[in-house]
DNA sequence: GTGTGGGCATAATGCCGACAA
DNA sequence: TTGTCGGCATTATGCCCACAC
């Protein structure tokens, strides 16, 4: 047997569960993991993607879902590298009478993994490693915020105010640190235990530290380590995919610890932990198959999408009739893993990602390009589930940015020109439910017929490729993206698309009040971003929530607001741009902070109409620029006038 | 595919192979890796007992040995730990018309695999690192043979003579030490540059490194890792054994740092490496079977015997009709692997290990019984071409130690009383030779019928163990070996058996000549054997080689000479018992210095008639305790009379 | 507000001969 | 011959402030 657990206990597992709240801040805000007991579709292909390797089934009918109940989930931790995983008992549910009532339940809770529902998100902070925090120096430098609604308060009458914290890792393990505040201007610091604890867990520049005060008040410590970079790393091919097999996508593995996992058996090492083995995908999908209760391994930091998706989420993607066209979003994380970012696209095609081996397989249904192609590229099939339908939102595409028409034209679509509007191939053909009919398959959608259908250059062979759920998994190497519009903000209506509508938007940069001090009152020139192409309709996205902030209704957002879409986990490096009026300026300003930076928060951002009235919506919002695509996602409501009340903050 | 490498040839399979010589210096002598083009038998039981978990095979008809052809054979180290291992790929010698030849081929050549005929053995010394050398100390104590003979001359005329020293590991790298020859009394020690080593290299106390000089004259270190103890270990049952699975052998694993490696794949660490994959197992039987090339990974210290084994060597063993009271000598690694022990046992029965599976297979055909039972205990079956026959040699076995008579009446053998003629199970059943009838196959063995067969009670239950090939693997708690005949040495004759004849040994102690300086002459005081139980029959080995040192013909052995076996590969600490006239004083001080000590070498061990005649053979050899067994293995020819001619040193 | 570098006190490392086994 | 110990020189660590950005 290949170190399979099966329904017979092992007695040496003994490993310890952690909190679920450290695990989650660990895992990051991206992950939702099914609650016990609640129903969740399984895909064997999805698991087969998490695999360390490429997994060869034998049986040659395998469902392309199996539906099952989840019994228990165990938040573990790696022992040598504290990377979290996830252990998930499914037992599947079988018989058709069953069926109905399976896809019914459990749509729209919302309550997490750990059974508490609607639990408030607990404080935690992340921070990645500068190099002086990663150096022999020893010390660590506390962001204030983490300071002040993390760590235990600090007795600031004594002279300097010092105290011993005590935080917890993964393993349950306790680590003593001593918190100083001191220093002219004063600033929090970890100093004694702290080059011990990143000696320890071997943590270098760029990893990143959680912080996390638990419901019982013990401050919690995880880390988080970065992705390095893809040179030298492996390669690793679909194999699922007929067509497949050379679209190589650089997968966040520890590269400079890499080495040939191949039939020696002395490949693979400890930092390398984020698969499962292959053999137990197989025996995972054995038991699943044979109804019998299994255990699964998902190890949430791995660039694989979820393998065990909510049954009402699933359930709800595919009552929605995809076609190409439709335009979509979808959140990632950040580089930087500290937010998260949505990216919009469109829907080039509907089709089966393996019509051989699934041919009625929702997974990776989505074919799609994207509004920034650079960044995504490898991104080129997606999971209906994970995708928010934008186009389809009646008030809201018909922005002046995004004209109704163009969703039924999209071969006017300015980045794809009519060049490709090739037949459908014959894979789409007929689906097998194997779970019932194609009537009683919990699954309504229908494959499209006769679409026009956009097929990039990439898709030519049929290529397939995993995606990644972060945005260092998806392009590593990505510099400081080339301008397109670096050319002339001096006559801003060029290279514009007829139907894209200036649109201005006021960044002024002061002080966060993250602080427990008055803020000062901003500095706030202006910096136009007016006419530039950077707001081009496709660098727009069209709608959006506020994450940490509030909801859209506590905004008091009205028509023509334009506002910069922000999450917020924690406080990373502010660009204070509050000096700056060109767009060059900018430029060099951003591209000299990335050479240290992954991304830089844009603290309080302001909103500003046409008109150039400053205006402020909400409370202290942070803006965000992400190194790799110098991009700014604008949410904005779409009634296409920008002329909205000056507000001044 | 689970990382199964078959024909195509991966790319990035770059991994160097290291030097052959440091690689067998780290592998240890027991290893002899076939030559390459060399015919071999690939015994999949075995392949699957070197894996890290049980190998659950799909296919119910797997033959037990498959006939190959090496085709390379990649001498490797693993980048974490340097573990050596090699890398074997056969490819399957089919057609029985070829098969007759590949029996014939091929047999006596004694080519090692890296091609060379009868190579000189490159200068290597190891050492086992004291506390002193582990400690954060920093230095490195040099005994002085290996300053002398394998490192770069030192020039003593400087003051104090210095030089740095350059030394390739296992990948190529380069280490530096400084090498200085100073303190009083002179001494060589390694200072700079060790302490990095030790830390880089994660060595400890008990940990072996080896020196060697290659034969371009370039330094080289490799290290062996010690076997570190059972407590907590990992449990490996045999899986193949219907009736086993509780039968529980202690494995060399680095207890300290095991965890679970179950279900989880988070599991299994980089200092674990010394097992192969069961999928890779299951993969290499498929591919075998079929007749495609293959490749297995062999790791040399794990516990578990080669399974690639040269075709002349299992023929050879084959032809011998084993039957149960033949008596054998086995070869084992010490338990610092510093030297080889030969021990003495008994068949008690010939029958096949798995019959249910392989009821054909040669694989761990004799189950035996040892003379020193206790550290042997785990050791129940083995392979008929690793042990040596000694019985059937007709001078040897009519020793007065052991009548002829006692051969063919084992049951009269003082351990093992009259209580267990038990009758063979009927699981020594008819052959079925999967490469043609039975009288086509290789082996022309016939499993007995009908014997007496002794079966201790270990036995009962059809219980089945791994065996090991070092000592340390077999036996790690084992104190001083309680002593049978502590009592009177004064009455040598009481308890002893009446076939015993009473042995007499001189072991004459002086300083040992590895030194470039001319010996002194040895106090040659006398420490009187005779009549110690400790050389009643089952303790004395009666034939054998004194490796090298020259051949048993190079020694001028005469009937009647007593001489100790001895097996040095390294030096290792000296017991001087010229100050010792009893053997209480010898017990006592052995148990002082194996507080400290693993092996303790007698230099200058010489020879004693029965007349206390001293008589030396051979120049310098050295005897050899091993601290488990307080064992004097005593080889002698056996024509009864101890009367030898007296040739004093 | 926080990253980085230099100064400096302190701790750890590692080289040494003295002993002893 | 070589393992271990205490002494002591040298190096590394890590805490602190000053000064940016």
């Amino acid at each position: 047997m290949i170190t399979f657990m099966d329904s017979k206990e092992k007695p040496q597992d003994t490993e310890r569960c952690l909190d679920s709240q450290l695990w989650h801040a660990c895992a990051g805000s991206m992950i939702q993991m099914p609650p016990v007991n609640s129903k969740v579709y399984y895909f064997p292909q999805g698991h087969a993607e998490h695999a360390a390797d490429v997994v060869e089934f034998r049986d040659r009918r395998i469902p392309a879902w199996v539906p099952c109940r989840v019994v228990t989930v165990k938040f573990m931790a790696d022992v040598d590298t504290d990377e979290v995983y996830a252990r998930i008992r499914l037992v599947p549910v079988t018989g058709s009478g069953e069926f109905g009532s399976f896809e019914d339940e459990d749509s729209g809770l919302n309550r997490s993994s750990d059974g508490q529902v609607g639990s408030v998100k607990p404080t935690s902070f992340a921070k990645t490693l500068t190099q002086s925090d990663a150096n022999n120096g020893g010390g660590f430098s506390v962001p204030r915020y983490c300071a002040e609604t993390i760590f235990p308060r600090l007795d600031y009458s004594a002279d300097p105010p010092v105290q011993t914290i005590l935080a917890k890792d993964v393993h349950g393990e306790t680590w003593k640190f001593r918190h100083i505040y001191r220093g002219t201007p004063r600033r929090h610091l970890l100093t004694t235990g702290w080059s011990t604890f990143v000696n320890h867990k071997k943590l270098v520049a760029g990893d990143s530290i959680v912080f996390l005060r638990a419901e019982n008040g013990d401050l919690c410590v995880g880390i988080r380590r970065a992705k390095r970079g893809i040179g030298g790393g492996q390669e690793t091919t679909s194999g699922w995919n007929p067509g497949g097999g050379n679209c190589v996508v650089p997968y966040g593995g520890y590269s400079s610890f890499i080495r040939n996992s191949n039939s020696g058996g002395a490949g693979g090492n400890s930092m390398e932990k984020v698969k499962v083995e292959p053999g137990l995908v197989v025996q995972a999908v054995k038991h699943a198959t044979s109804g019998q209760a299994f255990e699964v391994v998902f190890y949430p930091r791995a660039s694989t999408p979820e393998f065990c998706v909510k049954a009402s989420l699933v359930k709800n993607a595919m009552q929605i009739r995809w076609s190409p066209g439709m335009r979509f979003k979808m959140p990632f994380e950040t580089e930087d893993s500290s937010r998260i970012s949505w990216f919009m696209g469109t829907i080039s095609s509907v089709q089966v990602a393996d019509p051989i081996r699934w041919p009625d397989s929702p997974w990776r249904l989505l074919q799609v390009t994207w509004d920034e192609p650079d960044l995504l590229q490898n991104v080129k099939r997606v999971n209906p589930w994970l995708v928010e339908l934008v186009s389809t939102m009646p008030a809201i595409h018909m922005s002046p940015f995004s004209p109704p028409r163009k969703k039924c034209r999209p071969s006017q679509h300015p980045d794809y020109p009519m060049e490709s509007q090739i037949p459908i191939p014959a894979l789409c053909g007929p689906h097998v439910h194997l779970f019932g009919g194609p009537t009683t398959g919990p699954f309504g959608y229908q494959l499209p017929e006769n679409l026009n259908v956009h097929h990039p250059a990439s898709m030519q062979g049929a290529r397939h490729t995993r995606y990644g759920l972060s945005l260092s998994d998806i392009q590593l190497n990505s510099g400081f993206y080339p301008n397109p519009m670096k050319h002339s903000h001096s006559s801003p209506s060029v290279n514009k698309p007829a139907q894209s509508e200036p649109v201005s938007c006021l960044l002024s940069i002061g002080n966060a009040t993250t602080s427990s001090k008055e803020p000062e009152t901003p500095k706030a020139s202006r910096f136009v971003l007016f006419g530039q192409p950077i707001l081009t309709e496709q660098q727009i996205s069209q709608t959006g929530s506020v994450s940490g902030l509030g909801r859209e209704s506590d905004l008091n957002l009205e028509t023509g607001h334009c506002k910069v879409f922000m999450e917020s986990e924690d406080v990373g490096r502010t660009l204070d741009l509050s000096l700056l009026d060109s767009y060059e300026e900018l430029c060099g300003k951003l591209a000299n902070m990335f050479k240290t930076e992954n991304s830089i928060m844009l603290n309080r951002v302001q909103y500003w109409d046409a008109t150039g009235t400053l205006k402020r919506i909400g409370d202290e919002p942070f803006g965000e620029f992400t190194k790799t695509a110098r991009r700014l996602t604008i949410l904005t409501d779409s009634t296409g006038d920008n002329n909205v009340p000056a507000v001044d903050s």
